[in-house]
DNA sequence: AGAATACGTCAGCTTTGTTGACATTCCAAG
DNA sequence: CTTGGAATGTCAACAAAGCTGACGTATTCT
């Protein structure tokens, strides 16, 4: 099929052309605009963006996440954090409670709303990961999330790996 | 490892848990910010984005395109794409040649300079995605592949699809 | 000749990133 | 205990890159 390279012990040489890697460079690219495509369309018909998705989903998963945490998953400026993180205040959807230790921290919630708004988007979503997971299968599922965590960078891989830990 | 269901037949029923998905989208994001990080680092350097990256991404593996067939893979709006080509005309990484067929059209080429540059932001991305796919294994590779194929929308796969078959 | 297509451009708006300045809170050294 | 510095979060202003809408020009199709 492809013409990575392989051996009797399983352990493989991969000889990698320019064309398998400019291949994988696009099907990230395309993919990712699905990736993103349903949730999109129900953000923006609430006039939230990419932003916000990002924000209410990381808050689910962490509940009482303070802001400094959910800077160092997002990887943005705090000041572009708390632009969105105020729009969602004002619209009720996260809840912002000063830290109970230390006081300059602010503990952040979703309320019912942000709630049901965070089902909403994590369904559309799923329902395509849903799909290209049947499509393609449990072995392919498997590589598809090794070849991931892989490409991460060293300190986006503590993060992926501190929320997955927490769900186990 | 993973309970995705499987069978002796080899159609699996694919149990997927929430958690699952959810795993999924999260290395989707932090993957995604892995391989955009080394372009991204040099595209600032020399005053550029991703949106430069993009068009010269394309330009390359199809030289001669039109404008309105760049359009139509970027999936932006042509006020947006000449913005972009505009400054790399400018700055002598792009040509910009009348149709000969059509005079209306406009054919784009990279430059000696453009291709440089090419050169420097795929070398970058793909020794982080040859690193990936090589602590990965083939085995993984093609399951990756699998499922961003999987994943994107119709028209997006049929852009890939193009640029995949005129490369073999 | 007139309609449709391909491309470029102007103007203005939105989202989301950036830096700079500043208030509040905590902590530790003196 | 006070004081100075570090940490946390907010406000203001600006930039990149997306968007819509309107319009002009050249070319092609009917």
């Amino acid at each position: 099929m492809a013409q990575s390279g392989q051996s009797t012990t399983g352990q493989s040489l991969l000889f990698l052309t320019d064309e398998q890697l400019r291949k994988g460079t696009e099907a990230m690219f395309f993919a990712y605009r699905g990736f993103t495509a349903d949730p999109d369309r129900i953000l923006s018909e609430r006039g939230y963006g990419r932003a916000h998705h990002r924000a209410i989903h990381f808050i689910h998963g962490s509940p009482g996440t303070t802001v400094n945490n959910l800077l160092g998953i997002l990887g943005v400026t705090k000041q572009s954090l708390n632009r969105v993180l105020r729009s969602l205040v004002e619209d009720g959807l996260v809840l912002n409670t000063v830290g109970t230790k230390d006081k300059r921290e602010r503990h952040l919630y979703l309320t019912e709303t942000g709630t049901t708004l965070e089902r909403a988007l994590s369904d559309a979503q799923r329902d395509r990961m849903r799909a290209a997971y049947r499509a393609a299968g449990p072995a392919a599922v498997a590589g598809f999330r090794q070849v991931l965590e892989a490409m991460m960078d060293e300190e986006m891989r503590h993060h992926y790996d501190a929320l997955k830990d927490k769900a186990e």
